[in-house]
DNA sequence: GGTAGTATTTGTAGTAACTACAGAATCAAG
DNA sequence: CTTGATTCTGTAGTTACTACAAATACTACC
């Protein structure tokens, strides 16, 4: 009997995930339980394989697990209509953008100390001097 | 006897860290234990505030504690020499700067994913569909 | 069939920077 | 002296993993 399912270190090779970010998205139902050997080893089929590349796909993008569960539990349900899903992302795509709006003002502050700073042994730093106001 | 030192709850007030923040970083060693009332309830002084001032300061530019921790070994070492300060900030600015080149990333492919989202009640979503990818 | 070496198992603990309690004690005002 | 606000300690939860240890299972070769 042929079968092409694939022990958990094959499955981490191809998807870039690791054996234990694996588990754990188990563990966290991001994932289904998958058979297992008769000595207990977790065998995994090409659908199991699919939908951790679609975790570790909306991952990259910055979706949180909760978010990523909402949008399973839409493909599940077969209740994909566009409407949801869409209003998922712009919410993210929201909190993006406030993320790096937060980060460009770090940056301005930062880069106009740095530029302030000599760099050398001076013992009074306008570093120091500004993170006390 | 006059006494200016003031009870947590000032302290939070005029700090805006929240009370359980600054016994968090007193735990943590970056405020030193502070003196006690009869009854065991801190009493800050005017150079604790200022000290918490600097790590509220420099948690707002996004250094993280054990960046403060070494910022603080240097004031509190007296080796301000700008060198170190300044290396450890350009370092972070480095961070912030990869940061935001990694939401940059994240923010053109959801926004382009959320343009191509009819949004409507459509059961096949090209968001989804990209996120199998 | 035996054995060596690799892969996988479970479970627990650690990370960063807080936040959120509970239950007890203390403080300040009247 | 009582009431209500404040503070105390200690523990557990958050997010998304990572890092073990000790035991077991699998695979390849002789």
């Amino acid at each position: 009997m042929s079968d092409n399912r694939l022990t958990i270190g094959k499955v981490a090779e191809r998807t870039h995930c690791s054996i234990e970010t694996i588990r754990f998205y188990e563990k966290e139902a991001l994932l289904p339980t998958p058979d297992r050997t008769a000595g207990g080893h977790r065998l995994y089929t090409t659908e199991m394989i699919e939908r951790l590349v679609f975790v570790r796909r909306s991952r990259e993008l910055g979706f949180s697990m909760a978010e990523i569960r909402e949008l399973l539990s839409l493909v599940d349900g077969k209740q994909v209509s566009c409407v949801r899903v869409k209003r998922i992302a712009e919410e993210h795509l929201d909190d993006v953008r406030e993320k790096m709006a937060d980060l460009e003002k770090m940056e301005k502050v930062l880069d106009q100390l740095s530029s302030q700073c000599p760099g050398d042994d001076n013992p009074r730093c306008p570093i120091i001097e500004a993170l006390h106001t």
